[in-house]
DNA sequence: TAGAGTGTGTAGTACTTAATACACATCATG
DNA sequence: CATGATGTGTATTAAGTACTACACACTCTA
C-alpha cells in the first residue's frame, strides 16, 4: 500500500472515535498546512521530510519505521549506526538480506540477552 | 578524515606509481570535469553524488562503503535491504548500535556459516 | 622553447525536495 | 439558514543537490 493511502487510513479510523483526527486538526498539530497533508495522503505529492513522518507517526500511533520505511526512508539514526561501522555492518546486512525473518529476530533476541 | 583529503592522498598513492591517475585523468574516466574533481578533493564542494563515489571507488580501488560513509551516506542497495524489513531490521540495529565489533563479526561469520 | 598536460578560480545552471498561500465548494449543526 | 469546519485545486517558492563551462597560470619534457 501507498504511504498516502496508509496514513489517510489510519487517519480516519482514528477521526471515526475522535473528530480531533480531522485532516485540519491532524494538519493543526503536526504543523503543516492542511492542504499539504492533503495531497500527501491522496499520493499526489510524494511523502514529506523525515521530521513530518515522525511527527506524523506519533500523532496517528503508528510505528515510525515502517512509516519511513513506506515513504522509502531510512532513519538518520539508524543510518548512523551503520555509517560509524560501514564496513561491519555492510558485511552483516549483506549475509542477512536473504536470511528468514525468524534468523533475523532470533539474532536480535540473542543479543538482547547479552549472550556473548 | 574529510572525504576529499582521503579521495586526494589515496590518488596521489596511486599517481606516484601510475602517471594514469593525474586529477585530470581520473576525472576523465570516471565521467566528471577536472574543476569539479578538484574542488571535491579540496573539500570546497561536498562529496559528490553515490553514482561518482562508486567510480571514485573503482577507479581508486577504495571500499565503496568506507567511501560512502564517509561522505555521510548509505548505499542505497544496503538501504533496501533494510527497508525490505524495516521493523526486523531496525530492532537488529538498535540492539548491535552498541555492541562490540568482535560480536557483529562472529554474527556476519555465524550466519555466513549458515547454522541456522 | 613550443606544446601538451597539470591543477584551480569564477560563474552559472538544471533538477529535486519540501513545502506555503489562498481561494473555493461542500457539509453539518445549533 | 447562517456559520464554522472540512477537504481540495491552483499557483508559487525557498533552499539544497549536483554538477558544467571556460579561462587561466604553471610545469615538464622532447
Amino acid at each position: 500500500m501507498s504511504f498516502g493511502r496508509h496514513i489517510r487510513e489510519a487517519r480516519e479510523r482514528l477521526n471515526a472515535e475522535d473528530r480531533a483526527f480531522s485532516l485540519r486538526q491532524v494538519a493543526l498539530r503536526v504543523g503543516i498546512e492542511p492542504a499539504y497533508l492533503s495531497k500527501i495522503e491522496r499520493d499526489v505529492f510524494q511523502p514529506p521530510s523525515e521530521d513530518v513522518i515522525v511527527k506524523l507517526a506519533a500523532e496517528l500511533k503508528e510505528d515510525e519505521d515502517i512509516l519511513l520505511a513506506m515513504a522509502g526512508k531510512l532513519s538518520t539514526e539508524l543510518q548512523n549506526v551503520i555509517l560509524q561501522r560501514p564496513k561491519l555492518f555492510g558485511e552483516l546486512l549483506r549475509q542477512l538480506k536473504s536470511a528468514p525473518d525468524h534468523a533475523i529476530l532470533r539474532i536480535a533476541r540473542e543479543i538482547r540477552d547479552g549472550d556473548w
